[in-house]
DNA sequence: CGGGATCCTACCGGATACTG
DNA sequence: CAGTATCCGGTAGGATCCCG
């Protein structure tokens, strides 16, 4: 099987319209600001974290923000969301394994970036310097 | 080496934080509406295309926005354009290697994930019918 | 403590009109 | 043909207030 970006354009169009939209939304939703970051958290964790725990190491997100990243990836299954009825009430947050595969296909990509980040700095230079 | 999400971390925060965003952004773009996209079109043609031939095969795609996307991609040493003085100007826009070996990095998420379209379909509707 | 509701600002992307 | 300029509605996201 070749494995070649124009094997996913080909496996893309197999898809229905309806689903070709859902897995876009799914993969555009992983680059939204505090996504991933969210995700790694989690899974740094390898267990229940609590709604201000994750607050604190998303270091910069709002909690309008948060709870809103924090919906889409219940919806999507990538994390659970346990609430514990007590006063104060207390809200966990688990990976699941389908987040873990979900980050697992992402690393490569990020690993790749970063260590070609110069090449992009020089590609930048180059650009503003043709200005 | 292990190759984890664990080991990314690592790996950005060797990073200086000016660099992380760089990478951050390069990455963010990937995901945006007609990135993708645009480069799937360019990386298929393997060679130069002209601005219109690139905007009928991104169906949809405002000129402004695919514009928008050309420039990103050429500032970031993803795509060359070439201007032909002529009347009616011509402009071609080709994929680098740099680019290609972006798109690369992408498909096996976008494989992934379009196998595993069925999965966050399920998840879905579970969470819909809990409301 | 974990949000929901509201307000406000910035930016994104489409539609349209104009130009070298 | 390949843009640039302008307007404009929708959305992202922070700040703030309130509630169970």
């Amino acid at each position: 099987m070749e494995e070649t970006w124009s094997y996913t354009s080909a496996e893309c169009e197999k898809l229905k319209p309806e689903r070709h939209a859902l897995a876009r939304e799914i993969v555009t939703q992983m680059a939204e600001t505090w996504t991933l970051w969210t995700m790694a958290v989690l899974a740094e964790a390898g267990g229940p974290v609590r709604f201000s725990r994750v607050k604190e190491r998303v270091e910069g997100v709002s909690q309008k923000s948060l709870t809103k990243t924090l919906r889409q990836l219940e919806r999507d299954g990538l994390v659970t969301r346990a609430l514990f009825p007590e006063v104060p009430p207390r809200v966990e947050y688990t990976i699941t394994p389908l987040g873990i595969a979900m980050l697992e296909q992402v690393h490569p990509l990020w690993l790749w970036t970063v260590r070609n980040v110069e090449a992009f700095e020089k590609a930048r230079r180059k650009y503003d310097e043709r200005r």
